[in-house]
DNA sequence: CTGAAAGCGCTTACAG
DNA sequence: CTGAAAGCGCTTACAG
């Protein structure tokens, strides 16, 4: 049996009360009280329970973190940065995938619910996911999701601009778009505005390919393919994930096409990972440190109740030069 | 304030018990009384509390995930694995990143005490974590912690020795191995041992060079340089891990070493996304479904005290066959 | 088939 | 400076 607040009290020869008083730091104990009371902690192992303890505040210090899955790099990253700095400030993360599949998110926000968790981080294209009263503090990262929600993300549209006039800059003259499925509400959708938009103003032709899930790559290959089947001259392409652009390449030198002399491609998301591993890719970077660190925050102050109104926040992206442009 | 289940008692006009056992579908209820009461939960979108719950019952279905960094391919496939079969089986995920730091780690095995998780998946080179009685049910994945611990890992000396013999059979003379640190008890020094060993028994010049830690590349680039720059003449290496492999590459292409015919090069772990994006680098796969799927079963096994004697469990490794060798 | 009571392990007014 | 009592939101014997 764990020992529990009465085994130290029984030992230390104190009341429960006492015990918890020490324990918390609070009220006035004497040294000697004290002693005792760690030494007969020590001589049991006893280790507080933190569930009896919430229970009594109603507070977890428990955040849950929804995201697709943290076999992505950028996702991998993120949740990794949300989680160090959940944990400086004294939070502990429930972390969900939700494998993009709408009713896992709707599953996993209710579990987090019942488990009381203080607020939710979630990365989700899901509109319907919260759509009762929710009185549950939450953070949106890169979505818009109820008007009680904050919103994180970064400038996802100056990103496509931006990669859509790198590609025009650098002299391409066909330059075609890959994006993920057009019917989820993604923040990637931004980036397809915005090349679209750029390529209007300027009276070009333009043309967008989807891809069914871009964060699992398997079913790319066909889009990929098709791409380059209908349109072999293509000499640009702007993709909304780093993978994707990497697939590209990949497929493009397997048909001979020279990067960047014949084709040039940006890639999207340029985290710590690719730019390591891949450093000859031309990207787009999102700053995941920072959206972390502001949704982390945001929420904090929420939880706290510092903070009432709801935030919409959003972070420059920038430019990685690779060779690939 | 959130409903309780009294409210949902007092609407439904029954007993905080009725309420219970409906909630827990548990004893004899008259189909009446379940309606009733699940309108009324329906009607103040109750909620039930899992805190209390997991109080009483002394069973949270949480367990605790210790690993380095989920922003490191292997870890983030591995972490989104084993979340997402804990999620099948109903248990939730409390995710710590240690980032090597034998302290954070042991601030994080207390943390998850405090909150009572059933138990423990852990990737730790701290061999000091559990000294202790603990008896908190664990598995340790690559590294035999304590006599209590389960331990869960791929064939590191296979790997090792595999890895080593795809470069002599390739007719490499000058073979070197790069690793981590090497004062970590890490499951990579089994790969070295391998590797020193089948180097010693064909009487061949053998050396390891160490990187101060693998999983945060930054502190690479020395190494590798020192490595170029003392064995010009190397026509083959093994570098533990994945991302060193790949820096390596391209510090030898950098050099003009011709890849595969000057420098033959082989990695460790072929977690999906490497092979995705870096089909070419030859490497080692560790089964990483496999390892966490045996962690979580053997973990909630005992949890659920259906087995008791400590296991070891030692899945195979596979050869990726890329074109860097 | 249903309810009153005790208890999971803690904390916090309230007394003293 | 310290303790007895009530309560956080649940569940489960035990009665009826």
């Amino acid at each position: 049996m764990k020992p529990k607040i009465q085994d130290v009290a029984r030992i230390a020869g104190v009341s429960t009360t006492t015990v918890s008083r020490v324990l918390n730091d609070r009220g006035y104990i004497s040294q000697k009280t004290r002693d005792k009371v760690y030494s007969a902690m020590k001589e049991i192992n006893y280790v507080p329970n933190d569930l009896a303890r919430s229970l009594f505040n109603k507070r977890s210090y428990l955040i849950g973190v929804i995201v697709p899955s943290t076999n992505h790099p950028f996702f991998g990253e993120l949740v990794a940065d949300i989680e160090n700095i959940c944990n400086e400030k004294g939070y502990k993360v429930l972390l969900c995938n939700s494998l993009h599949q709408p009713d896992k998110e709707k599953e996993y926000w209710d579990m987090l619910r019942r488990n009381q968790v203080d607020g939710v981080i979630v990365v989700t294209y899901n509109r319907g996911l919260i759509d009762e009263k929710q009185q549950l503090p939450a953070v949106a990262i890169d979505h818009y999701l109820s008007e009680n929600i904050h919103v994180v993300s970064s400038d996802n549209y100056k990103g496509g601009e931006m990669a859509t006039k790198e590609l025009i800059e650098a002299g391409c003259s066909k330059i075609i778009h890959i994006n993920g499925d057009a019917s989820l509400d993604t923040p990637a959708n931004k980036r397809m505005y915005a090349y679209e938009q750029v390529m209007n103003e300027e009276n070009r032709f333009y043309k967008t390919y989807h891809v069914p899930d871009v964060a699992f790559l398997d079913q790319s290959s066909d889009v990929i393919k098709k791409l380059f089947h209908d349109h072999p001259d293509v000499d640009g392409i702007f993709a909304s994930d780093d993978l994707l652009a990497i697939h590209i390449l990949q497929y493009a030198e397997s048909q001979g096409y020279r990067i960047p002399d014949d084709l040039k491609v940006i890639g999207y998301d340029g985290s710590g990972l690719i730019r390591s591993i891949y450093p000859s890719l031309t990207t787009i970077i999102q700053p995941v440190y920072e959206i972390a660190w502001s949704s982390v925050n945001t929420l904090i102050e929420e939880v706290e109740g510092k903070k009432t109104e709801t935030q919409e926040q959003v972070f420059p992206i920038s430019l990685w030069r690779g060779t690939t442009i």
